[in-house]
RNA sequence: GCGGGCGUGGCGGAAUGGUAGACGCCGGGGACUUAAAAUCCCCUGAGCUUUGCUCGUGUGGGUUCGAGUCCCACCGCCCGCACCA
């Protein structure tokens, strides 16, 4: 037994002795084991590892190492997001092929995560880029296709016009191109389309059963999915021979209507706009108007009055028809009944133009005048001014709307969501080619399953902007798979989030010819554990259950949710430094500052690495200067505020960094790192050792009340780590050391620090290992099995119990477990601190809850 | 605006309606040492007239023998969505 242990060599050694044995792969054959798949969601290869995904994968490492420690055949892989658009930057920065940098980044992140320890099957590895993922990736797109999921229509995206590229929502800041900074404009492609509201229903009913997943993400989801119920109408036009059809979740308060109001895009919108300029010219400005999120707050209503009239239905008024800036065309039917006196929408619109306000819902019949009070009124109530209506309630007033349209032929009930189609094209290289070949006489054809995958040609040209598929000289130009004349090859790239949504059914099975083996499937999915990042809370959580549900009716497989529990684990946040200094005469000079210029100080980050702490303050390690401690915030290049897990591993090792990801900070919050927090699970490795090195499996006698902590200990932690709580586990097995460190030798101790090994293996695997070896334990801890509790050992024989005086705490008394509530009241009364709260005064009442508390109430 | 979450020591956080602050970090004191590192022990919510008492879980009410926990109202912070008719 050495006198510390060294993770330098140790680290190492039991990776390779697992490499060796084979610990972690998963075997095909149905052992009769309980089989638990445990998923941590996979990386995009952008080059290291960050303290993020170290928290991510030692949590799923923990549970998988746990359950295969209580007999499960775990699964346990890891593969690799290797598609997009990072790596083709930098093909156009640095020069380097976007496959090269991609594997690249993979033999690095891999190699870090391999110090780490992690109990992860590498035969199952896989990177999306690999023709062999992406291949089966356009077999199943085709077979979606066949079933009429996939559908091209145009539509307009985000283009910017310098990168020659279509942009997501995202990397649109402030109307520009995030790379480019060029205006970007919309334009009409036509593009490859998911019919995933062919699955709305479904995808929201299905939340309902995921009861393991966070409520915050059943709810996010169920916002985006967007259902809602209402009726659809048309207004017949009474100067104009069409008719309107709007779309409304209020047709109770269709009395209420004072105006119609359509969106610029719309037809009546652009009729209109053919013949009056003005109209045209406000279409115009609606189009150009800013669709940030910070512009769209603060927009103005504004609105053209086409001169249009049309007739409610039910009441014979004559409405106006408007343009308004805040009618969206792509959702309803583009067209709305305006209420202002029910929709503060409305309300304001109609404020700033002078358009009649009715009341037709209040607070009882009596205030069927009431003034409004500057706004809308949104609330329940009974309508009034409203005909037949007067008097019902909101809900039957609905109803009796809807089954007056249906009857007279005027509406209908409708259901709108607010999910789009998924739209997958993207206009790059480094994705999935999606497999059709366009040809002049057949139209779209699809690529012949035999001829797949259709693979990237690795001679693209990236040094000029645009799409290097669509001017590469030679790949595109294919026979026409129907007629064999001359056609084209489809350009456009599958969107990564497709990549993500069936790689944990490839992780399951990977037969060459297919995508996966449905009985390998029906055996290991629904995935038990899924962990990863709320950011993914939406997209890829839905694309992913909707892909699993589109398969499940192509009866590819048997499951419908594919995670049975999802976990968000939090952020690894840090303090971060800042110091204000003179500025450099180079920066004079760059910046453009001349001595007369009044720029005397700057201020700057400072990485954690350039500071030192000295009892309460902090100073910059080169110069001794006090730094600023700025707020505890997610770690981020910009604040300099990170640390590099090979660094920290390099100087604690992997147990202690493990260690760290899973104390104190509940696994759902954020995790403030700190450099006193890791010196300290570093300094807790090695106290575990020295007790390690303190086993005698020769002591004698027993240790009852430490036999007891350790089976408490045994029951809690894997309670624990069955409900994530790993800051609650890592506290018990602190306390079982505590008390194992302080006990005298005796048989039971030497059980204690036995057990203890084996709970802390899950989370300290190479400390475990090389102790199970140094104390003669068989095999690989990594294969031993979690020690059996006692029961009879997790009640205690002597409770401490509390004695309260009308309700405030003044004695505590220990007694037998069990003890009859007549003898707990006569010992508390007995008590001379009782007494003296008691001070005399009369009894009324006893309380007593065994084995917990007396309270005397006086 | 809508939806959700969270407010507990200097800090991260524990606590089936039943002894608030487990466990860790920071801080203080001591032991060992020529000295330091390492290690070990003790203390560590606030206040007071300190055998003990009072106060204390964002604020104000309520339910209860008893509330961090349940109910109502309010304040603050965080996250998501956002002109979705």
């Amino acid at each position: 037994m050495t006198e510390r242990f060294d993770p330098s060599q140790a680290d190492g050694r039991w990776q390779r002795a697992w490499d060796a044995a084979e610990t972690f792969r998963t075997g095909d054959t149905d052992d009769g084991r309980p089989r638990c798949y445990v998923l941590e969601m996979f990386p995009y290869p952008s080059g290291r590892i960050h303290i993020g995904h170290v928290r991510n994968y030692t949590m799923g490492d923990v549970l998988a190492r746990y359950k295969r420690m209580t007999g499960h055949a775990v699964l346990h892989p890891m593969g690799w997001d290797a598609f997009g658009m990072p790596a083709e930057n930098a093909a156009i920065e640095q020069g380097v092929h976007p496959g090269a940098w991609t594997y690249q980044n993979i033999a690095t992140m891999k190699a870090q995560l391999k110090r780490l320890g992690f109990a992860l099957d590498w035969s199952r590895e896989l990177a999306t880029c690999d023709p062999a993922y992406y291949g089966h990736e356009q077999a199943l797109f085709l077979e979606l296709y066949e079933a009429g999921l996939v559908y091209r229509k145009e539509s307009a995206v985000n283009w910017d016009p310098v990168d020659m590229t279509v942009l997501a929502n995202e990397q649109v800041i402030d109307g520009r191109g995030w790379r480019s900074g060029a205006l970007v404009e919309k334009r009409n492609l036509s593009q490859w389309f998911l019919k995933i509201t062919d699955f709305a229903e479904e995808l929201l009913d299905g939340l309902g059963t995921l009861e393991h997943w966070p409520e915050k993400v059943r709810l996010m989801q169920q916002n985006w999915i967007g259902k809602s119920q209402g009726l659809q109408f048309h207004l017949k036009g009474s100067n104009f021979d069409e008719a309107i059809e709007v779309y409304t979740t209020r047709p109770d308060t269709v009395f209420g209507a004072t105006f119609v109001a359509v969106a610029a895009d719309h037809p009546i919108a652009r009729a209109v706009a053919e013949t009056d300029h003005l109209a045209a010219a406000f279409v115009e400005q609606c189009r150009a108007g800013g669709t940030t999120a910070a512009e769209l707050e603060t927009a103005e209503k504004l609105g053209f009055d086409t001169g249009l009239k049309v007739t409610n239905p039910v009441s014979g008024a004559e409405l106006p028809v408007w343009i308004a800036n805040f009618v969206l065309m792509d959702y309803g039917t583009g067209a709305i009944m305006s209420v202002p006196g029910h929709d503060q929408r409305d309300f304001e619109f109609a404020t700033k133009y002078g358009l009649p306000i009715v009341r037709v819902i209040a607070p009882s019949a009596e205030d069927a005048d009431l003034p409004f009070a500057g706004e809308a009124e949104t609330g329940e109530g009974v309508l009034v001014n409203s005909g037949w209506l007067d008097g019902l309630g909101v809900a039957d007033a609905k109803l009796a709307v809807i089954t007056r349209a249906g009857m007279e032929g005027w509406g209908e009930g409708k259901t709108v969501w607010r999910l789009r189609d998924w739209g997958v094209s993207r206009q790059r290289y480094w994705g999935t080619p999606i497999p059709f070949i366009h040809c002049d006489a057949c139209g779209v054809v699809p690529v012949p399953r035999e001829q797949l995958p259709v693979t990237l040609p690795d001679d693209a040209d990236f040094s000029v902007p645009g799409n290097p598929l669509d001017r590469h000289p030679t790949w595109k130009h294919v026979a026409c798979p129907s007629c064999q004349g001359p056609a084209r090859r489809e350009t456009d790239t599958l969107d990564t989030f497709v990549n993500s949504s069936w790689y944990f059914l490839r992780f399951a099975s990977q037969p060459a010819d297919r995508p996966f083996d449905p009985r390998e499937i029906a055996r290991w999915l629904p995935v038990d554990q899924y962990i990863g990042g709320v950011e993914h809370a939406i997209l890829h959580l839905l694309y992913a259950r909707f892909w699993t549900r589109a398969l499940a009716r192509l009866n590819q497989l048997d499951v419908k949710e594919p995670f049975a529990s999802l976990f968000t684990q939090g952020m690894v946040t840090h303090e971060t430094y800042q110091i204000t200094r003179a500025p450099t005469e180079d920066e004079r000079r760059v910046f453009g500052w001349d001595d007369e210029a009044a720029v005397e100080s700057v201020t700057q980050w400072l990485s954690p690495e350039d500071v030192q702490r000295r009892g309460e303050k902090t100073f910059e390690r080169a110069t001794g200067r006090e730094v600023a401690v700025g707020p505890v915030v997610k770690m981020s290049k910009s604040k300099k505020n990170v640390v590099d897990p090979d660094a920290i591993v390099e100087r604690y090792g992997a147990d202690a960094v493990r260690w760290f990801m899973l104390s104190d900070s509940p696994p759902e919050r954020d995790l403030p790192w700190s450099a006193a927090g890791i010196e300290g699970c570093g300094k807790f490795v090695q106290r575990l050792w020295r007790l390690f090195g303190q086993y005698d499996r020769n002591a004698q006698g027993d240790d009852k009340p430490l036999a007891r902590k350790t089976h408490q200990a045994i029951a809690a932690v894997a309670a624990d780590i069955e409900a994530l709580a790993f800051n609650k586990a890592v506290a018990r097995i602190y306390e079982l050391t505590s008390a194992a460190e302080k006990a005298a030798p005796s048989a039971d101790r030497t059980k204690a620090i036995r057990a203890l090994l084996l709970l802390a293996a899950p989370m300290m695997p190479h400390l475990a290992e090389e102790a199970w070896a140094l104390i003669g334990g068989e095999g690989l801890i990594a294969e031993a099995h979690w020690p059996p509790v006692d029961p009879t050992l997790l009640v205690e024989d002597e409770v401490t119990i509390a004695v309260q005086v009308k309700g405030k705490l003044r004695d505590t008394l220990t007694v037998a477990k069990g003890a009859p509530n007549a003898e707990l009241e006569a010992l508390a009364l007995a008590s001379e601190k009782v007494q003296r709260a008691l001070d005399g005064a009369q009894v009324r009442k006893v309380i007593v809850v065994p084995d917990r508390l007396v309270n005397i109430v006086a």
